[in-house]
DNA sequence: AGGCAATTGACAGTATGCTGACGATAGGCT
DNA sequence: AGCCTATCGTCAGCATACTGTCAATTGCCT
């Protein structure tokens, strides 16, 4: 069974030797956890705001690409139809987000950000910083970008077999993006 | 507006290295997106089984530790108690892990596999692997060292402050152990 | 024009994960 | 014994994320 021991910090080197080494050192595992963290981080600083990860990407994507379609938001950000409806639909609940439908192509739903969206956005943003700086913290600045650059070509070389490919497309369409800007 | 242009992987240049970027290079959000690829990767391989990453960690971990309770089982994990009950639940409505409420503390529920749980276990063994390798498959081993020893670096230090830590805790309690390993 | 395939959004269903509340149980303390 | 607190499981509720299906719409091709 083994003695007990501890550590400050970590996991038991007990427990993380042994054949659950099998479990820890597991990347898929390794990176749930991390994400995990980044979102109790995130949560952690953006409590007034009440503000998820997810919510905050869509405002900002809603400010930088104003009356863009979902779908194209969901490739933005890689997520997929249902699940950016889900986002939108309650960022739109809350006031935070308008939805009109495309004049142009009435399948299309656009999206833009309302005065609320914007006030939110802009006042989450130190919340954004401060948690993106606590979350890779215990690295010194060059092993950040090690960090992020290895991340980065892992992500990159997966992107086109995933079910939503990260990428910008084209959005571009004043025609459509003209009544969803009005507020 | 921008032109377009495209690349043959990852995200297009014009839309990360805009302001965007405050979205794409968030640690957060890739992050995100490798939990993302990882879960995708593991649903693939483990196609069959009808698998998922957190139910085949429950009976790796059941494995390991049979006739452990839901609560300990979470520490080993980092997952809260709801999230334990529903995986535990699922997989005890398939039949391959087995409930019992301890005999010696009436609130403890001990839980341990089924022979079809060890059965699964064993044949998602092969694609649990060939999973880890694909997700990796980008970096050369030595990278592949060092993204994760940073990336363990980062748990580590994050660790203590979840809200569920992970630690093998004490688990080892015969008497409690004995009725949930009777199949 | 008429038909057909692709696109989009909505919906239902499933699986993680979290919170907060509740009841049952256990252990310690007086 | 009686009480108080901590622990554990469950439940309801919420937020991501996925699948698959359906209807509406669009564009293309004949």
């Amino acid at each position: 069974m083994g003695t007990n021991r501890s550590r400050q910090h970590g996991i038991d080197r007990w427990v993380r030797d042994e054949r659950l080494g099998a479990i820890y050192r597991r990347p898929g595992f390794m990176i749930r956890r991390a994400h995990q963290v980044a979102i109790g981080i995130f949560a952690e600083e953006c409590a007034d705001l009440d503000l998820t990860p997810q919510q905050h990407g869509v405002l900002s994507a809603l400010a930088r690409f104003p009356g863009i379609d979902q779908i194209s938001l969901g490739r933005l950000l890689g997520l997929d139809r249902s699940t950016v409806a889900g986002v939108v639909g309650r960022l739109s609940d809350r006031g935070l987000v308008r939805r009109s439908v495309s004049r142009v192509d009435r399948r299309r739903l656009l999206l833009a950000l309302r005065a609320a969206g914007t006030r939110a956005l802009e006042a989450s943003h130190g919340a954004a910083e401060r948690a993106q700086e606590r979350l890779l913290a215990p690295l010194s600045a060059s092993e950040r970008t090690q960090f992020l650059t290895l991340l980065e070509r892992v992500l990159d070389e997966h992107n086109p077999s995933t079910r939503v490919p990260v990428s910008h497309g084209s959005y571009a369409d004043p025609r459509m993006t003209a009544n969803a800007l009005r507020e």
